[in-house]
DNA sequence: ATAAGATAGTTTCATATGTAACTAATATTG
DNA sequence: CAATATTAGTTACATATGAAACTATCTTAT
């Protein structure tokens, strides 16, 4: 007579997709925290500017393709930026439906204020690791992404 | 006369929270897509019930710290699994204020049902890494959650 | 040239989530 | 043994978020 099945274990502790999520929670938060404290901006709004710094003149599709965000999420996130001046739409010449958008002389000067500090905190957490190891770290998360979004580029 | 300074430059692509926070939704989603269109569980009732398969009798305050969820967050999950009878609250002997939460046999039986499916979930996504990658990304981890939460262990 | 799609972006609505206030019970202090 | 502080958990409220509907514009096919 068989012995009655053991059920595979399952702790939450070594669960890939938890640990994931709650190093991901914890890394964001703590930039989160600082982006709103100091400068009153979502995560999503700095991203946008990161984009939007990055390709001046950029749509808000374009936008949602390189952040990930959804088209709704940037919607939000543009229209709190215009409104608090950091970034200006201009009717594009050439498709009346978009915009390009771009920092404003007030949002670059946020933008290049927030860049160190972000860096700094980045800095700070893969100070943990030497230098091979942030390297092997980035290649591991690449072949995750790609395993977890084959379709899509995740970045 | 100096050269005007480039700002540091910032990627989101190659920016680790932001690699994090793409990386681990990609992962959730499919994995919350699993349980809510196969058990109608949300991923806050899985991780309840996880982790109460694993300590029978758990309170609802150590389920909080196991997964990391705030009190208001396991309440409602412990609510809606009590809801559809897959969970049961039992009134503490030695204090009144807490109860003592077990997995109804229904419970047990769903929570068997999503163990390998979960597993089976995870094993495709870390397959796409040798045993040695697998182990090195854990530890990894461990070092990015150790800096990036230095106060409470993570997990 | 025009009708039928497709696309860019916004708005609406329903739900999820977090913070703070609250209730009930236990622990601590004088 | 009161009076006060702490803890477990829930409820209420305000905000965040996502899906779907919508508007305006552009593209395609006839």
């Amino acid at each position: 007579m068989p012995e009655k099945t053991h059920p595979a274990p399952l702790r939450l502790a070594t669960f890939l997709p938890f640990r994931l999520s709650v190093l991901s929670n914890a890394v964001s938060q703590r930039i989160a925290e600082l982006y709103d404290r100091e400068f009153g901006l979502s995560i999503w709004q700095w991203r946008v500017m990161a984009v939007t710094a990055d390709t001046p003149g950029i749509s808000a599709t374009e936008i949602g393709q390189r952040t990930q965000m959804d088209k709704v999420a940037v919607s939000r996130a543009v229209a709190g930026l215009i409104e608090v001046g950091y970034l200006e739409r201009r009717p594009s010449t050439d498709d009346a439906r978009r915009s390009n958008l771009v920092l404003t002389p007030a949002g670059i000067g946020i933008y290049e204020l927030i860049v160190p500090l972000a860096l700094a905190e980045e800095a700070q957490l893969v100070g943990a690791l030497s230098e091979k190891e942030q390297t092997e770290l980035a290649r591991l998360m690449g072949k995750l992404a790609k395993a977890a979004s084959p379709e899509r580029d995740l970045w």
